[in-house]
DNA sequence: TTGAGCTTGTGATCGCGCTCACAAAAGGCC
DNA sequence: GGCCTTTTGTGAGCGCGATCACAAGCTCAA
């Protein structure tokens, strides 16, 4: 089967091309770009871009450019986004409810059709223009909708639970906020978002650059004390 | 000057390991833990745990594992997380309030101290207990107050811009969540939360099994009505 | 039609990160 | 004390991803 592989890295930048490239089509009327300008918008290098576009197919034109409506089409159909994606929210918090009332979503064809929670104070309301259903309702709700895409915004000592039901109501990738590691099956993609992860990372640079700027400064005051320089 | 480099891919699976610990810790009194346990619960092989931690130092004991305490104390120092950080958030939509009121930051040292937004309506409102500035005064109040991570929770068109200011304030480490690629100097550290892109890239995968199983029952079809098998 | 000027597409190379496999070391048991 | 079991620490090998550099191919002008 010639299912051309396309490399993990590649599929994740895909989605930065695809939001530059809306950004050039509906910016301006020129209709070819290079890959030296799309790698500025980007914020990557022009050889990565070619390269990126090169395991799609040869979508450009040597001397000209890439056709941006031509590669606009390309990307969305390679990430599958020519079709919306039914996708449910489990956990109605603070990171839910924002999550539930989020624009970008929609824009990009992600249909968010279901909210669950266990707690009975937000069962039954109503948020985001949803009704809250109760998490033993998810396998039903999942199966009827046709949902295929699960974010997990619970407190961490639930996450792997929901993660659970999530694939036995036939869910097969799964988008985890909650700042505990879930383990699926082999079969099920999940991916993790974890801001507090993201904040530990940047402390680790951050301090890097303090203690080496402090070293320096140390340095600099043992030379100054030292005679003859 | 021997700052033993640290790869970036361990960088990240600090935190990881740092929340297992913790986790370990305060669930059992088992002072000892095994690169492979501990594998188990970051959802890596045990393999990576200990050279990850080789990195580190040595600081297992053969035979035994690893003391839990101890390597909680060395992760902990090298991540920087032994001191507070003192945080901003520009941006006081819905994400930005979501981000505001999370508990889990002030419990990993990670002190909001300021936001910032443009909006006259919400500028002066009290949010989770801190008053929204105008992002005019980002300067003064980054520099008085020595906040040194800025998160970025705008519209997209905006993040360049804040990001310029954050970086012109002084700031060195930005967690960007705005749909947006930013660009800063190659001394600031800039990482990326885009939970669309996350969602694209679930759209990928998932298209692909479903593509996948589409030809297979195509193919099966087809088997079925050729006659002989 | 030919040549100049761009820009793509891609083989080649390099480096990082992951995995494997095993020697080294520690503890416990007889 | 010596042997057996357990688990770490790490050198070696490998594969993926990034970058480089250039031939191939396109457009335009004369």
């Amino acid at each position: 089967m010639p299912t051309r592989a396309i490399p993990e890295a590649t599929v994740a930048r895909l989605p930065v091309y695809l939001r530059a490239l809306l950004d050039l089509a509906e910016g301006r009327g020129e209709s070819t770009v290079s890959s030296e300008e799309l790698a500025r918008l980007a914020g990557v290098n022009a050889a990565k871009v070619r390269k990126d576009f090169s395991y799609l197919g040869s979508y450009g034109t040597r001397g000209v450019g890439y056709d941006v409506e031509y590669l606009l089409y390309q990307i969305t159909r390679e990430l599958g986004l020519t079709q919306d994606w039914p996708v449910a929210i489990v956990g109605v918090g603070n990171l839910g409810r924002a999550l539930a009332s989020y624009k970008g979503f929609s824009e990009r064809g992600f249909r968010i059709l279901a909210l669950f929670d266990v707690d009975e104070s937000v069962v039954g309301r109503k948020v985001a223009g949803l009704d809250v259903r109760h998490l033993d309702d998810l396998k039903e709700v999942v199966t009827e909708s046709g949902i295929s895409i699960g974010i997990i915004a619970t407190p961490p000592g639930s996450a792997q639970e929901v993660a659970d039901r999530l694939v036995d109501a036939g869910v097969k990738s799964i988008l985890n906020f909650a700042p505990a590691v879930v383990n699926v099956a082999p079969d099920v993609t999940a991916r993790r978002v974890d801001v507090s992860i993201e904040l530990q990372i940047l402390s680790f640079y951050q301090q890097r650059t303090q203690a080496i700027a402090a070293a320096r400064e140390a340095n600099r005051r043992l030379g100054a004390g030292r005679p003859g320089r």
